[in-house]
DNA sequence: GCAAAAGTGTTGAGTGTACACCCATGC
DNA sequence: GCATGGGTGTACACTCAACACTTTTGC
């Protein structure tokens, strides 16, 4: 191993600057949106970036991350996992950086808008429709998207993405605004209750003009495989 | 962001080095191995460690694995992947270091030991009966396996562990061996002919005292999804 | 009573799994 | 001629996909 011999524990070495930038996805008017924040200054000035900052020395990439969300969405206790480290050399003009990249979902209902107040360029954006983008954040909202659209298949990560209990047809709206395609209402049911992963809640959700809808919760909120 | 400004791009960042570490797999005497350097000196002397290096400042963490793989083993255009980024603040005692791993697979009738003489602390050892190991290796190395794993279920990248040609019952073997279990013949056969991933040849394997077994190789020796 | 979404079963196709015997060769 | 691994087919279980009508509510 060519690692410099050293006896301080801090010592500097010449090398890439590491970032983490997350990637924070939510459902929000039936759409799938990503935070964004609008650069202000510098030389992406009127661009968008993913939700940022330098890693300290005395932090783990997991805790860059979470600072990151707390610091800069006000956002804790979420689904989050490490996506994919970014390197090119001339991804951010201002020197060399790396960046970790991060994914975490968030439900709307538990986190809106007035909780971030306080910054006046952050954003919910559609996926679907970015604005400019800084950096290969473009590239890294892709890939997270790739990661989400299998993810939601073999796991139940959609958990992240929904409120302590929802209907069934709120369950199928996020997978098919995720895979981007129509479900057959039967079969979803069917599959989905087979995995077991659901508790019926004694509740219903009631108001809406038209026969009242039973609501399930997640038995676990955790990471599961499902196949 | 906050990233600092600076007119350097070269401007040297106080924060943790940047290393990758490359987990080589290979098939040999019908076990999976992992390429591993046993340590000669300092504070993880006589421990095993996986073939890496620190990150320059003019290459990309694709290209930084690439170079360890040349430098240290003489391993060149095989498959390869990033696997995750490890980030333990004691992950290193002699300072604070995060290590990008990378995932290679290489054939060892194109690759044996005779191309490494020069270095005699490293060796293939058994995945499964492993050594005493340096910094959080061993956990890589088990990430690494379940990649793998998985990996060979849904993709093609076995091509990365097999020869130009073979037959279905070494390209069963490594199957076995990689999951650990046992795989009834016809029905692997059936499935992974009708992927169309493979041509057959016109030759056969002979010398062996019971019937000749057709050769096969891959139609494309890059990455597919199967699934 | 009507609009609107909730809720529910069956069938046919395709896929995965279990299982046993003949074939070609070396010695 | 016999030991060794190569090579093949069928039946059953299970999963996946397609598809239409009744129920309960708000207005």
């Amino acid at each position: 191993m060519k690692i410099q011999n050293s006896k301080n524990k801090n010592s500097i070495i010449i090398g890439p600057a590491v970032a983490v930038d997350t990637l924070i996805f939510t459902i929000r008017d039936g759409k799938l949106m990503v935070l964004l924040i609008e650069i202000g200054s510098g030389p992406y000035k009127d661009k968008w970036a993913l939700p940022g900052g330098i890693v300290q020395l005395n932090e783990t990439l997991d805790e860059a991350a979470k600072n990151v969300l707390k610091k800069k969405a006000g956002i804790k206790d979420i689904y989050m996992e490490q996506l994919y480290t970014f390197s090119d050399l001339k991804r951010d003009v201002r020197g060399r950086m790396i960046s970790v990249a991060y994914f975490a979902l968030v439900n709307s209902d538990e986190f809106n808008l007035k909780t971030m107040d306080y910054y006046s360029d952050i954003e919910w954006i559609n996926v679907r429709k970015l604005p400019k983008m800084a950096f290969d954040h473009k590239e890294i909202i892709n890939y997270g998207l790739d990661r989400l659209k299998s993810k939601i298949e073999y796991s139940n990560i959609v958990y992240g993405l929904l409120p302590e209990t929802f209907t069934l047809t709120e369950m199928q709206n996020v997978y098919e605004i995720i895979l981007g395609e129509k479900i057959d209402k039967r079969n979803f049911r069917k599959k989905i209750l087979a995995l077991g992963l659901l508790t019926e809640t004694k509740k219903v959700k009631t108001g809406a003009k038209h026969r009242p809808a039973k609501l399930y919760k997640f038995k676990k909120r955790e990471l599961v495989f499902t196949k």
